[in-house]
DNA sequence: ATTTTTCCATACTGTGGCGTATGGTATTTT
DNA sequence: AAAATACCATACGCCACAGTATGGAAAAAT
């Protein structure tokens, strides 16, 4: 009882007691940071100053926390898409908005990054499968949506994902212009460019 | 002395001792099969029918082995590559080649695939960059070849490169059309089609 | 004010891999 | 043949983490 002495009762900022999905919490964004092997019991404890003694009496072990952590992502992923794809009307204007938002919604591509280096982890791997199919589904909606013929869209819409993926793999390897800068800049205009028609439905 | 009884000093097939050349490409087949990290000294002694004894004779640490056997795979790698630079001599058949060779060289990319997944290792990732590197200057010059502008050339060296980072991703979920199918085939070509000029130079 | 329940600390066992120490056997050298 | 060297087996200590067992304190229920 040294480091989170504080607050009895208070559901403010900082509780008086961990709850699971506080757990699941803290390990989605250790995901993030360190990747799916890093989620240990104990150095996670360690790191939200506390003991595994918590952690046994909400989980029965590691794999269920992992569980709940993928759950919890893959749920916020899912709204996340379904947000966006209301938002926008033009199909056009949702396959750039694809690209332009790499940038954006930080925690959540950091862990989808993270995800991607752990395929092979019988946990993670379906999780992948069902984001991958629901994003490449959508692209391949707007894609229809701007005159493809389904085969052809179904096609566009795996390359585009694909050039996604491509670009989070050079991300991890520190290969990527910066985020603002001019290079990125043109390098995303060519990926339009190439690979999004010009002409509206 | 149970597994590895036979010979005494055949240099043929089985030797009678073997050389940290022996280890490192042990570990190179190992990542291929269950990447880096599964790369742990008493397993892969185990595998080999031998114990650890022999490793510390021939290596100080674990990080050495894998220092070796990733030189090894790198430099194995850049003679493929110059080698299929060398053959063939229109860019545009280089470019096409690039990505029918996929299914080829399994062992080689198989490896690659598990290193793309260990991103983040400090010793693997100098040599992911030192790689992509390689091979998107391969690619980069081929479009130069064919009549592309510098800039525009690197863009779409990077793009193209990034397509093939992905759809090793989505190997690596189960995503991808078995190799051999018309599904895969018709991908091959969509991709050919929207990544690389119809004209010769 | 007890009693119960909730939540956590501490101490323990077990496992798996790293690296070391030491000794043994086969091979080579002299 | 004797000595030296190369290669490997075995046994050991160490550490990190998984999971268990148990007890204790605070909160909630009665």
């Amino acid at each position: 009882m040294t480091a989170r002495a504080a607050a009895k009762t208070t559901p403010k900022n900082e509780r008086a007691t961990l709850s699971a999905a506080d757990w699941a919490q803290a390990a989605v964004e250790l995901i993030a940071e360190k990747g799916v092997q890093a989620v240990a019991i104990e150095p996670l404890a360690r790191r939200m100053g506390i003991t595994k003694g918590s952690f046994y009496w909400h989980f029965p072990n590691r794999e269920s926390l992992l569980e709940q952590a993928l759950q919890r992502w893959e749920e916020h992923d899912a709204r996340n898409l379904s947000k966006s794809l209301g938002e926008i009307d033009q199909p056009r204007d949702r396959l750039i908005s694809f690209f332009r938002r790499v940038g954006k919604e930080k925690l959540t591509h950091e862990v989808y990054s993270a995800l991607c280096a752990a395929a092979g982890h019988p946990q993670v791997e379906p999780v992948l499968e069902r984001v991958a199919n629901r994003r490449m589904a959508h692209l391949s909606a707007a894609f229809r949506e701007m005159g493809m013929p389904e085969g052809q869209a179904s096609n566009q819409a795996r390359l585009t994902y694909s050039v996604y993926l491509g670009y989070l793999q050079l991300q991890r390897q520190h290969q990527t212009p910066n985020l603002s800068s001019e290079e990125f800049d043109a390098y995303i205009e060519h990926v339009i460019a190439t690979l999004i028609p010009s002409g509206t439905p």
